[in-house]
DNA sequence: GCTTTGACTCTCG
DNA sequence: TCGAGAGCCAAAG
């Protein structure tokens, strides 16, 4: 594991807690690290270097489960088009760019 | 050590 | 329902 900051670390952990056809947002997150930094949250995954498409390993942290507040898709690296296509190939319904069943997938962390 | 930036969230019109 | 503006936190320069 390379270095990084402990944020980063932290939010990479609970990324991987989430469980397939779940999903989680920024908010809870940073709330379930004791902080409000929703934005550092976001910056940890832009920084993240086990991306799903890049780390397929054990490692891998599922950065497509999080999404925004309110259960609608919010950026992503290779575009929320393809966020929204993984989503849907773990069971989970997109429309639009905004999950249906947000409050059935949400995962209780 | 201050300034800039960002995969966010909230509020208002 | 949607878009724009302001607020917040942590990391990097």
């Amino acid at each position: 594991m390379g270095k990084m900051p402990k944020f980063y670390g932290r939010v990479y952990k609970l990324c991987r807690k989430v469980p397939k056809g779940k999903v989680t947002t920024y908010k809870a997150l940073a709330k379930k690290l004791g902080s409000k930094a929703y934005r550092a949250v976001g910056t940890a995954m832009n920084k993240n270097p086990y991306g799903i498409l890049r780390c397929k390993g054990k490692n891998m942290v599922p950065c497509h489960r999080v999404v925004g507040s309110n259960g609608h898709l919010v950026g992503f690296a290779h575009g929320l088009k393809k966020k929204a296509e993984l989503l849907k190939k773990e069971g989970i319904r997109i429309k639009n760019n905004r999950i249906e069943d947000f409050d059935k997938v949400l995962a209780n962390l």
